[in-house]
DNA sequence: TTATCTTACCTAGTTTACCTATGTATGTCA
DNA sequence: TGACATACATAGGTAAACTAGGTAAGATAA
């Protein structure tokens, strides 16, 4: 399940800039709260992926004096939402095909 | 990419026992090349999955002599992989969802 | 006004997964 | 008989995933 989160982040983030908080209730709203991340584990991931240069990180404050932590995807990252996407669909197509194999074969 | 492993192999075995030296072959044969699994990759897999009784192992030999050890999908290796199919096909969703939103986003 | 909840961040440390490297043994073919 | 293919295995390092816990400030309700 988890595997997929990298590919998840860089998503939510290729939409716009976000926070780390915000990506956890967007994902948890996004999928009608079948899916949910404990802050655990977002944030290293987070910090992870900015160490890798695949995102940029900037602070901002809310008129209420709250600070916020805004990622952005940087081109590097981009770029490698790319790959990964290219790959997860070679796995989805690999699996889709082993399934219609094993379905045909039940009939 | 290994993220999946554990379902290929379900999925292999699905459809029909196998052996480890074949499933590699089988994996290589069918994705023409693009996916290669070491062996020292596969082999603890299959242990592992053996130990959670989502397979069970048998030893057969050749005619030339040659040992296979052969494995067979258990009651709950499917019933694991219908479970993760679901999962599968869940996240396969919630990312085709995002790349819309993206894709729309940058018209 | 003080307790509780929500928002918002963080790290330490354990467990598990992944993968490389390496080893063994037998059969096949040039 | 040396090289290659088949077929299994494990040790051990690295990285990923996750749990558990911590801080702090604003919002809300008793």
């Amino acid at each position: 399940m988890a595997a997929s989160s990298k590919m998840i982040i860089l998503s939510i983030l290729s939409i716009e800039d976000n926070y780390g908080y915000q990506i956890l209730e967007s994902l948890k709203t996004f999928t009608e709260g079948f899916w949910e991340w404990k802050e655990g584990m977002l944030y290293p991931m987070l910090h992870k992926m900015e160490k890798d240069q695949l995102l940029k990180s900037y602070w901002t404050e809310t008129l209420s004096g709250k600070k916020r932590k805004y990622y952005h995807i940087t081109n590097i990252g981009t770029k490698a939402l790319e790959t990964e996407k290219t790959e997860w669909e070679f796995v989805n197509q690999t699996l889709s095909k082993l399934w219609r194999i094993h379905h045909a074969s039940q009939q």
